[in-house]
DNA sequence: TACGGAACTTTGAACGTTCAAGCCCTAAGA
DNA sequence: TCTTAGGGCTTGAACGTTCAAAGTTCCGTA
């Protein structure tokens, strides 16, 4: 049992009030110069912290950041959140906040979860992962004026878009990927992508279309639209090698798809390039090229845009509304 | 802003005290029916919620769960962590209790980050995940007699093991995928694991090494030990696949190496069977054998511990001291 | 009718921190 | 010398909850 540091006992040591020992940490301009190093000096030896509680009873802040966590095991870019979550602690916790792990099966659910957390543990602020169409939960939040990032794009014209987020530049990836193609000499480049409507597929599929059409080749009938899954994509991709014996390579919207694609083409008896989306494990173990995320630094923008919103409502009329586009690398290797 | 809806608020709506608001929540066998069911009544229509760091104040317990998370994409099994928060947070939830994250590169830093946390946000437990060896955390926690759970059972055979935690039985994992392959027909089966002395390693090359044993068959030079990664599993598969011409299956200490051994086993000119273990979703995705572990009951098992520790004290002269080991189940598919 | 006690409810205090206001001392200006 | 200003520090109060103790009501029994 780590017997309990105070304030009180630190002011006691120190020979100084309670209030002097908050000063030294909290407002050091207004502390003596002296005082404050031996405030600081008393405050190491004793190893000293801040109770969280009791400065969130007082200020209100619980240096807390909420963000939800998915089942991630089924999907295979699972591990996609899991580096970005890893990346958030860290940079959080340099800031001086700590993450909180929630779930919830939809939007509704997130919104009930919204709720009870902020009538208990009271986050400072919520990190919102795959944004969609109508994000009912970024509206919700709006709203009530709390402060959030959403890691993900508003995919919505609804002018209450108006808030911070991060996202990686889609288009820009399967572009890169595109053009690398082209670069290797590829001419008839299929697309294997998602259902239109989701606004990360929409958008990767637009870097492919426009890389093409930078070029004049022929996009139409090149482009499939699936559910994720690899059998969905060695579906599609099979489909698509047969109907045009001159496709020679496939973008892909993920490595799920990616890696049915990669299947289709062994067994077509031709030699075709693939391309994924994510750089999962799976892609490095299978030698697929894929569309690399800076996961860390949208994990470490996200903290930004938090702490300038927490830290700086220096100017409360002017909505705090930054957003950060990243752009995603290619990582070559054989596949193509 | 949600206006803050607090004890107070619901006592003067119900028309009694406040301790009998809280009574009514926390010890409803001491207030009468008809009061409790009133004031519950108006809790439910104010939408009043606890606030937890007053409560904190009062009663030293944060209702807050501590974990590291790890870098995860770097390595294949990094989705494995990620189920397994996942469970966590969820069986958490519905025990009243929330995660919060934290990073660490090592056993020293983590155990500096216990101090942190304990001096300010004062977790009420931690989950230990990647047990090995002589762990310092381990040590220091029971030292401190903090309320913690390994997921991963101590290696170690010093007496302070003393602990509760849930595992994984891994050797039970590879004896089944080895039995399997006994009954499907084959005979010389190798093994490719980790160096010994890494407690997970050695136990699962023990779970192949029974069941070769079972059977009278032979295992010396079967077996290598290289560190983990595709690489190396093509490189250790490929030297007992060209070492022993008998060889017709291997049974790997994780998808990579399963990975590396299948690259192997299909360049060798004759068929081996391959199995992994984890049931990564790239084993799922190349149709690999693989030992599945059950994350959300281990999540589960991890909650049910603590819960016991921290709720039921009834008996602080015994320690709490349950463990739970869990049966992994065989994934078979095309590789063997 | 009064009394004991069980059942239920209320009241004061405390958890550790920071805000707001106050106090004290020194130095500068009148 | 007296006043004022302000830097530096201290003190009281409050955040919302639960513990501990004290109060109230009600009922059965003497």
């Amino acid at each position: 049992m780590a017997e309990k540091v105070t304030i009180m006992d630190v002011a006691r040591a120190a020979g100084v009030s309670r209030q002097t020992v908050s000063n030294a940490l909290n407002s050091p301009e207004v502390v003596r110069d002296e005082t404050r190093r031996h405030v600081l000096e008393v405050i190491e030896r004793l190893g000293y912290r801040a109770n969280q509680a009791a400065r969130q009873m007082r200020t209100g802040r619980s240096r807390l950041i909420a963000i939800r966590i998915d089942p991630g095991g089924d999907g295979i870019s699972g591990s996609v959140l899991d580096t970005f979550l890893h990346g958030l602690t860290e940079t959080a916790a340099r800031a001086g906040y700590r993450v909180m792990l929630y779930t919830a099966a939809d939007d509704r659910t997130e919104i009930a979860t919204f709720e009870e957390l902020l009538g208990s543990f009271e986050p400072d602020a919520f990190v919102l992962t795959a944004t969609h169409h109508d994000d009912m939960r970024a509206s919700w939040l709006l709203e009530r004026r709390l402060p959030f990032v959403a890691f993900g794009r508003p995919w919505s014209e609804l002018p209450d878009a108006r808030h911070p987020w991060v996202d990686v530049d889609g288009a820009a990836g399967t572009e890169a990927a595109t053009r690398h193609l082209l670069a290797t000499g590829h001419r008839r480049i299929g697309f294997v992508g998602w259902p239109p409507g989701s606004g990360v597929g929409d958008d990767r599929r637009a870097g492919w279309a426009r890389a093409i059409a930078a070029r004049d080749l022929p996009a139409d009938a090149l482009s499939r639209a699936v559910e994720d899954g690899i059998e969905n994509g060695d579906r599609a991709a099979r489909d698509l090698i047969e109907a045009d014996p001159g496709v020679t390579a496939l973008v892909c919207a993920s490595d799920s798809l990616a890696l049915g694609a990669l299947n289709a083409a062994g067994s077509s008896g031709r030699p075709v390039a693939v391309t994924g989306f994510d750089d999962t494990p799976v892609a490095r173990a299978v030698g697929l090229t894929s569309v690399h995320q800076p996961l860390g630094e949208a994990a470490a923008a996200c903290v930004n845009l938090l702490a300038r919103a927490l830290n700086g409502p220096d100017d409360p009329g002017r909505e705090t509304e930054g957003h950060v586009l990243l752009q995603p690398s290619l990582m070559v290797r054989r596949s193509g």
